[in-house]
RNA sequence: GGUUCCGUAGCUCAGUUGGAUAGAGCAACAGCCUUCUAAGCUGUGGGUCGCAGGUUCGAAUCCUGCCGGAAUCGCCA
């Protein structure tokens, strides 16, 4: 039993000897101590000041003398106001180390059994390069399934790629019609930037046509635009592709493969990657069964167009469209489909969708559709909503062209790390490979922090005209530490800690070395709150607390330089907890840690 | 207009199953490298926790109303 739990048990027990009543565990706090005040654990008598009839200073001290007796863990106590401040015994922090400092998978559980999870993220669509906003969806799907992972589930990552559909059409046409052949072979461009360019080329063409079109037979924007030839082009290029047209077919897969060759790229780059991939172009057929099945069941409506609805008002939404007069389908018969599909794929117990606040109001309608359907599974689905990442004057916008590329801003990170790295002068006896490969880790570290270390659910701000910090809060400082560390351990020849016992008397811990025994502690905690949150931020705020507080202690006191021997062994593997504690935190993450930098 | 989310230091963010004097980082200013990496450490200044009520021994945290911002309310995805 973990010892904050057998000090709650200990202290329910002596209420109920000394004030005679039973305490309801919600009463029941204990807290981390306060950094000002002396103390490991915090218990607040507040709520038993009552009972017990005296002020809440005596109530705290009755409580104190009696646990002193009872666990010989609590070697002291102190109160402040009703605070009762509980110091553990040395022994126990040193305990605790000798029995972690070898698990290099301390904090991650291994796999508890039971249904798997599903993550899905990334999501993206064939038409358009990756850029800020899928960065931060792709991290936070890739962190939360490794959280989900280390906190004992089974997990599975997918992707659901949007690879059909009018946009689609767009960028082939277009590429059809201005083309003249190019590939990305003929003109060295990234797949899915050479995609995105048509993408972009077709509305600007569109654009000219309505403009001219307007002018000359003086009808309204709204109908130019459905009835501009490349518009009608476009969708005749839908229902071929639907009617599986060769010719149609075999340049949507070929312009597909560009894309994928790039996304790829940039997905490697980016440290993610999927246990199975979903094509809308598969699956988007499949809702209709559910339609139907809800159509015989009685929950939806056929009105007399042909037209499908479900009726949500009783819910407190609205009526909403499930299948159109002529039989097609919307987005959510598809996503209908996909979760059944993705049901009877795994047996998940939860599925998980990674996806922006914008489409709550979907995901809403999605769970309540499928209760009327009767799935059992319609409460496993479960909507990661995450806030939208603004620039400084608001909304990404790309015919404004403030869309910040995701290729282009890894590149400019891993400059920024070059350029601080070379300026503070670290890696003389770096050869180049060693060179690019930490300049890779820093850059996308201070990026991947960045982003990670903001609750998923806030909108964030980017500001690209200044640069990502590497000081302070943030993930080079992390890296940094742990490469502090390394230097350490790689002196003292203990790159592996021996498996010695720890010798060193429990007296000669000092407050430094207490905070940080403290911390780590809280470690398998905060991987399950973070697991339970479905929340990277809470590892990274943890790591950085961490991080901190190593560096307080490495200021300090030496570790090598220690003459005592046994304390200076002790340090060595205090040291050596610290650093796999922030390597596997940073791992959740997603971010690599490197041995010097 | 309806629904949902958000509002904490100049800026970016922690802190919300109700607990002590509301915390970090950045920016500003002042210190610390003959000792294990100064991407570090220490200190100073900086707050009506959007506003007003309510519940409570105790509210940034829970409830109500208001103000401000965002998203959404398509036979788009």
């Amino acid at each position: 039993m973990k010892v904050e739990e057998k000090i709650l048990q200990a202290v329910a027990e002596i209420i109920k000897e000394q004030f005679g009543q039973e305490a309801p565990a919600a009463t029941l706090t204990l807290q981390k101590t306060r950094k000002e005040f002396e103390g490991d654990f915090s218990f607040v008598v507040f709520p038993f000041v009552k009972m017990a009839r005296r002020s809440p200073e005596q109530t705290a001290e009755a409580i104190g003398n009696a646990l002193l007796e009872k666990l010989p863990e609590i070697s002291s106590f102190n109160v402040i106001k009703g605070f009762l401040n509980l110091s553990l015994d040395g022994l126990y922090w040193l305990e605790f180390l000798s029995r972690e400092m070898n698990n290099v998978r301390f904090g991650l559980r291994d796999q508890q059994g039971g249904a798997p999870v599903v993550v899905e993220y990334s999501s993206p669509n064939t038409n358009k390069p990756l850029h800020l906003g899928h960065i931060r969806n792709n991290l936070l799907g890739y962190s939360v399934a490794c959280i989900l992972e280390a906190a004992g589930n089974k997990v599975h990552k997918v992707n659901l790629v949007n690879d059909r559909g009018i946009h689609i059409c767009k960028s082939m046409l277009a590429w059809m019609c201005f083309g003249n052949g190019e590939t990305p072979a003929s003109s060295g461009k990234k797949g899915d930037k050479l995609v995105g360019e048509y993408y972009v080329r077709f509305e600007t063409e569109l654009r000219s046509q309505v403009k001219k079109m307007m002018e000359t037979s003086g009808i309204s924007e709204e109908e130019a635009r459905k009835t501009a030839p490349l518009m009608l082009e476009a969708q005749e290029l839908l229902r071929k592709w639907e009617l599986r047209d060769e010719e149609t077919l075999s340049i949507w897969e070929k312009m597909n493969g560009w894309v994928y060759e790039g996304f790829d790229a940039t997905y490697k780059r980016l440290g993610v990657n999927f246990d199975k991939v979903y094509y809308e172009s598969e699956t988007y057929l499949l809702g209709k069964d559910l339609v139907n099945e809800g159509l015989e069941k009685g929950v939806f409506v056929r009105r007399a167009d042909g037209s499908v609805w479900v009726n949500l008002t009783s819910e407190g939404l609205d009526e909403k469209l499930l299948l159109r007069a002529d039989g097609t389908s919307v987005y959510m018969t598809q996503d209908l489909g996909t979760a059944q599909l993705r049901f009877d794929d795994f047996k998940a117990e939860k599925m998980i969708y990674v996806v922006g606040n914008e489409q709550n109001y979907h995901f809403d309608v999605l769970q309540k559709v499928l209760k009327k359907l009767g799935k059992p599974f319609a409460d496993s689905v479960f909507h990661l909503s995450y806030g939208m990442v603004e620039l400084p004057e608001g909304k990404m916008k790309s015919r404004e062209g403030t869309v910040v590329d995701a290729d282009d801003l890894m590149d400019e990170m891993v400059e920024t790390a070059r350029r601080t790295t070379e300026e503070l002068g670290k890696t003389k006896d770096f050869n180049e490979e060693e060179k690019a490969r930490l300049f890779y880790i820093i850059g996308l570290g201070a990026l991947k922090y960045f982003i990670l270390k903001v609750d998923p659910k806030k909108n964030m701000l980017f500001n690209p005209a200044e640069s990502i910090d590497f000081n302070g809060n943030t993930g080079p400082f992390i890296q940094y530490t742990h490469a502090r560390i390394r230097s350490i351990l790689r002196t003292a020849g203990q790159e592996q800690v021996e498996a010695i016992q720890i010798r060193m008397p429990a007296d000669k811990l000092n407050l430094r070395e207490r905070n940080l025994l403290r911390t780590l502690n809280e470690f398998p905690q905060v991987v399950a709150e973070a697991a339970a949150e479905l929340s990277p931020a809470q590892i990274a705020n943890f790591t950085f607390e961490l991080c901190k507080e190593f560096n307080q202690f490495y200021h300090e006191h030496s570790v090598l330089n220690e003459p005592d021997e046994q304390v200076s062994d002790f340090r060595i593997k205090l040291s050596q907890l610290t650093a796999i504690t922030i390597s596997n935190a940073m791992g959740l993450l997603g971010i690599e840690v490197p041995e010097r930098m």
